[in-house]
DNA sequence: TTGTAGGCGTTATCAA
DNA sequence: TTGATAACGCCTACAA
């Protein structure tokens, strides 16, 4: 395959007839050229298959045209759907962006921030449950920053997370469903602040429906502590498990399976994010869809607010989700013969 | 929220008391550079709180480091896997990775490869089903391109794929099963070369096995003339429906529902990529798990030798998938009483 | 409206 | 080993 040479704007102008300036001008739109030059000019880029180069632009006009995402792992429904509904908004307003997928410990998010700064982002949105507070102030105090759905509200930085009533009304729905005893699984990695705070949600939720409540610790990796926590839970009498992620519900289920029970004829099981196929009826999961749409709309509006140098009073933007009624919940087992 | 200013080397190179050029020896370790500068550098590095800039690094030393990502649509499990699994190998291999989503058709595209072009991308991979082909050539027109499951095989230009065994492997399960009148879907999209490449692997396995078998349009929008499609092939005799995509299969199976069918024992239903919640045994889709780890390892070694100006003889490198048998391909119901 | 000159933050070359 | 000095490709006063 052959290459064709990059070619610079100088030899545009020079193809042009113009000088480099004028052909800059013409090419961004920017400052007053005549109606030939800027014709000139853009026949020319078109014939010599121009493409600007934004390192140097940017470099040489200080400017920010550039924002910077960091997700938790793209590999996930919910993040993914993220990446793509922030890509949409971003280049909506002409933003380019750069997408990063950290880790989950606090080393990784930072070089990942560093790369994003490096690379000249103006304003950084980090999308990740397990984003480290040590982060996403290192970032907010380089450029603005705002986190989605990390639910931890910061004094200074912006957040735009789910409403609490959609993780209310969830825990509550399970609570009408019946259940007198209920599991909530909890992370226990200590960066994961959207999952404490929902976990903590649904746990004040049930305790005010008079529900009694379990703990079941659950890891992104190594099921081990998740599925003896959830026997102990069972046989602690448990007759629904309230899952902080999907992908931890759709765990806990085939877990059941594999133990013979059914679900939810024998134990109810609800998720939270609601993200492509977690809520497609044929799984029939009993979820809270996240208002991911809104999330991130308003996130990059503040976002590019903030980069204007604009000042907005937010201390965090709330959206309802969508409870996503399936058929892993259930009412609880009769139990009256016992 | 207070913003560190940006410090630039100079001022870390100053606070070290050594020139700019020392201090650019010694942060990125290339050159003769004292032990005395280098711990002095660093340590100032450090305390200003010094981010690179990459922008400007590389374009002085025109070197790329960076790599460009294209993929169809992020919010698709199967892409975003194959992110995810990118974004690990470009890492590893301390390159930059710039991922964005391009549309379906070649304007957006072309639009796309400019960002990543424009940011400095040395190498670009494009991993969508819906790339098109003047898409491709442009890209590899201006640096080393690697295709990702693709499908499109031209000449000069790498392409990793799933080995068509895979496919066939897929249609033999179905014939197998028994079916004989069997239903394709294809998409109208002319730039969907991979859905293209697969109906007609599916097409000619199931022809080779005396299977007859049916067109059923799909579109990535608009179900209208999927359901339209499905409905005439049933009513023409069909027992089983082999999806290009997991997504369209769960549609499939949505709308069977819808009807009063049941799958698998009314008709059969199988899928394709397999990725996240579309192999869980839960969901029990029969389908194929794309070799997403061995693919993205592969375009990117590749991808980095193109880019190191190495020479590869490969006209196009194949891996096996994984087919999932799920509970959506069963025995074709026996209408042996009509 | 146009061109000249200087600068954006790095790296690279070449004397010293 | 170090430090001037010149690129890298572009933008942008400022002057013409």
């Amino acid at each position: 395959m052959e290459r064709r040479p990059r070619v610079r704007m100088i030899e545009v102008a020079r193809a042009a007839g113009v000088s480099h300036s004028t052909a800059s001008r013409a090419l961004n739109g920017s400052g007053k050229v005549s109606e030939a030059a800027r014709q000139a000019v853009e026949r020319a880029a078109r014939d010599l298959g121009y493409v600007r180069d934004l390192r140097a632009a940017d470099l040489a006009s200080s400017r920010a045209a550039t924002v910077g995402l960091l997700i938790r792992a793209a590999e996930r429904p919910f993040y993914g759907e993220l990446a793509a509904r922030v890509q949409a908004h971003t280049e909506q307003r002409d933003y380019d962006l750069l997408t990063v997928s950290g880790g989950d410990d606090l080393d990784h998010q930072i070089r990942a921030l560093e790369t994003l700064l490096g690379h000249g982002a103006g304003g950084i949105l980090i999308a990740s449950g397990r984003a480290a507070a040590e982060a996403i102030e290192y970032a907010s105090s380089f450029v603005p920053t705002v986190t989605v759905g990390v639910g931890l509200v910061r004094p200074g930085i912006d957040a735009v997370d789910i409403a609490v009533e959609s993780e209310q009304e969830l825990a509550e729905a399970v609570a009408e469903a019946g259940h007198k005893h209920v599991a909530v699984t909890a992370s226990s990695n200590r960066l994961a602040y959207a999952l404490h705070s929902r976990t903590a949600n649904f746990l004040t939720s049930l305790v005010l429906a008079d529900v009694r409540t379990t703990i079941v610790p659950s890891r992104a990796d190594g099921d081990e502590r998740l599925i003896k926590g959830l026997r102990s839970a069972l046989d602690a009498g448990v007759t629904a498990v309230m899952a902080g992620e999907d992908l931890t519900a759709v765990r806990v289920i085939e877990q059941l399976v594999e133990w013979g029970l059914r679900c939810p004829e024998d134990v109810s099981v609800t998720g939270f994010d609601g993200a492509g196929a977690y809520r497609s009826p044929l799984l029939g999961l009993t979820t809270v869809a996240q208002p991911v749409e809104d999330m991130t709309g308003a996130a990059v509006d503040l976002l590019q607010t903030r980069m204007a140098g604009g000042r907005v009073d937010t201390a965090g933007l709330r959206f309802p989700g969508q409870l996503v009624r399936g058929r892993t919940l259930g009412p609880p087992p009769d139990l009256g013969g016992a």
